[in-house]
RNA sequence: UGGGGCGUAGCCAAGCGGUAAGGCAGCGGACUUUGGAUCCGCCAUCCGUAGGUUCGAAUCCUACCGCCCCAGCCA
């Protein structure tokens, strides 16, 4: 059903604890699980959880996932929608067979469950008003109070249903509503409705019906109809699991599935809300469903992050019950562990600085660089060196402090896996500002390691000027810089990170310009990079995925925290 | 004041009556032609609180405290 390795952690969790359980009291002989999606937006990370615990427990207990639309609601859902969800399903690697399913598959059968109810008297056409059931439905602490409509007969219920049906009464004009407990300290059983009217067009039923099932009817019965044995949902639809089941034992359905709730995911610096989400790319915060920096499927993929990297995550964290806020940390580092495996080096200078080795011949050669030092097999590239030369800006001080190890004046530092270069004079502009070096280099160093075996401290990536391709780079960051966006009563769009998307103008090396979209490679010593769709036949558009760890970053900050401080221990 | 859940380290999370797994983050150190990677070490005398049962409790009982969800003709 799937054929990607799964991290397979040996761990388990609450839910692969019952799911065994039934199979070895024999319970259930095959386990059927699936996938719901309402196609009402894109499916983000927090999707993927319940994606790789579905189609996971599928996998290891040798059963089946269904990938099944829960379209009921046709104001909201759109076919734009749905394609890009079965997608996303697939790029994250799973594969749900010739089990594609659709809630609106079931709208007849689900109709005749209506009316089976209608003549048990257990369902009633609801005349008032949506307020007014509001007003009837009682409070958390109050009973409701039933409606007037109530106590009709089974046969106006099902003549008024059959004319809901038949689209005689405009939308919002009547329900059919079950008929349970408007005393219930449970809301969902006060009376719950079945069916609404909506004169909508359906993206898959076009015109055929004027009224839809609701959620909680239609969704167990769905189940049933699929011979779902597990039903897995999250938190917020135990309340239903009641009613979810009052609707299995009242209604001669062909099997009986069991819904289980797990907590939903949460990530630091991000939000998952489709409403949200929706809203950040109505209102142009960002460039896109699959904006980079957009913590749904199509983003990340776009960001560069492979699936692989999603499924181990999802296994990380793990699936339990209590509410929980997962570090975006977490999920970065599961990305880096697959990228650092996986993706080529190559070289890339996002804020150039030109270096200009004066006892350097005219002309260039080339010098091989291994394409992954963690692998072998990746082989190596022969890249350009020449006289002139793109470094860093931020690999150079003038004057550097202590722990800066780079290059300075008078210094000596490697240039990876090409010569060992020493600065001798910076050039400055009117403003002061550095505009080029100019250095010298030993050409016994070639391939970068010195006959008497001195080390540098430092090894610098570099380009040379004159095979460098320009390029866009996108500096990506997290979309939001508080880690739980709106929270303490701030504004949520006040905590958009202003920063999120940084876009300079760099250079990559030859190799580099013509990578294939969907491939992510390392800029050496600077992160993970994949070429964006955006890009053009003249200039390519790199984002960046993740940056590298970085170390002297935190010595710079503790550095620069320490001296901030001096003034004061020193008066 | 109703109903349903949850509380184990900064974060995620095992644990299911026999004396606190693992991961992320952090902090030290080794190694290094990416200040990357890798490797080694440290990081809960304690499991929301208070009682109780027991030879023995994070695990059982009681009470209390805190947090989350539910009053859509959304899912």
């Amino acid at each position: 059903m799937d054929t990607h390795t799964t991290p397979s952690p040996g761990r388990s969790d609450f839910i692969r604890d019952i799911v065994a359980d039934d199979c070895a009291a024999g319970r259930v002989k095959s386990v059927v699980t699936r996938f719901p999606p309402e196609p009402n937006g894109y499916l983000h990370i927090g999707h993927a959880k319940s994606i790789c615990l579905n189609f996971g427990i599928a996998m290891e207990f040798d059963g089946r996932c269904h990938l099944r639309f829960d379209d009921t609601n046709p104001a909201k859902e759109e076919q734009e929608y749905i394609d890009a969800i079965e997608a996303d399903v697939r790029w994250l690697g799973f594969d749900w067979a010739e089990h594609l399913y659709y809630a609106s598959d079931y709208f007849e059968q689900l109709y005749k469950w209506a009316v089976h109810l209608i003549r048990q008297g257990k369902a009633y056409v609801d005349d008032l008003s949506a307020e007014e059931i509001r007003e009837h439905r009682g409070t958390l602490t109050e009973p409701g109070r039933e409606s007037p409509w109530r106590g009709r007969s089974a046969q106006e219920n099902l003549d008024l249903f059959a004319r809901m049906r038949a689209g005689e009464f405009p939308n919002g004009s009547r329900v059919l509503r079950a008929k349970i407990d408007m005393a219930s300290g449970n809301i969902n059983f006060r009376d719950p409705v079945l069916y609404r009217i909506l004169h909508a067009r359906h993206p898959r039923t076009g015109d055929a019906w004027s009224i839809y099932p609701s959620y909680d009817f239609a969704h167990g019965q769905s189940d049933a109809i699929e011979g779902i044995t597990h039903s897995i949902c999250t938190l917020e639809f135990a309340d239903h699991r009641p009613l979810y089941d009052w609707f299995i034992e009242n209604l001669p359905v062909p099997s009986r599935p069991r819904q289980y709730e797990f907590a939903r995911l949460n990530l630091t610096h991000t939000v998952l809300s489709k409403r949200v989400l929706l809203r950040l790319v109505h209102d142009g915060h960002v460039r896109g469903w699959d904006d980079p920096r957009m913590p749904t499927l199509s983003g990340l993929r776009r960001r560069g992050f492979p699936a692989e990297g999603i499924r181990d995550f999802a296994s990380m964290i793990g699936v339990a019950r209590a509410d929980s806020v997962v570090e975006v940390e977490m999920l970065e580092h599961a990305v880096r562990d697959v990228l650092n495996r996986t993706a080529p080096r190559r070289f890339g200078v996002v804020d150039p600085l030109k270096v200009v080795i004066e006892n350097y011949p005219e002309g260039h050669e080339h010098v091989e660089v291994p394409n992954n030092p963690e692998d072998e097999s990746a082989g190596t590239r022969a890249v350009p060196f020449s006289r002139e030369l793109w470094i860093e800006r931020e690999d150079f001080m003038e004057e550097p402090p202590k722990k800066f190890f780079r290059l300075a004046p008078g210094r000596e530092v490697r240039l990876r896996s090409a010569y060992f270069i020493t600065c001798t004079d910076v050039v400055k502009d009117a403003s002061g500002a550095v505009v080029e070096l100019r250095c010298t280099y030993d050409s016994a160093t070639r391939g970068g390691s010195a006959p008497d075996g001195r080390r540098p401290k430092a090894t610098l990536h570099w380009l040379s000027v004159a095979h460098a391709v320009p390029a866009e780079v996108r500096l990506y960051g997290h979309l939001f810089a508080n880690p739980l966006p709106g929270s303490d009563g701030r504004e949520l769009l006040d905590d958009l990170n202003p920063g999120s998307e940084v876009v300079v103008q760099g250079f990559v090396e030859p190799a580099a310009a013509g990578a294939p979209l969907g491939h992510t490679v390392q800029f050496e010593r600077l992160g993970y990079f994949c070429m964006d769709p955006d890009s053009t036949a003249g200039t390519p558009v790199f984002n960046r995925t993740l940056t590298l760890k970085d170390t002297w970053a935190k010595v710079r900050a503790k550095e620069s925290a320490k001296s901030a401080e001096e003034p004061l221990a020193h008066p």
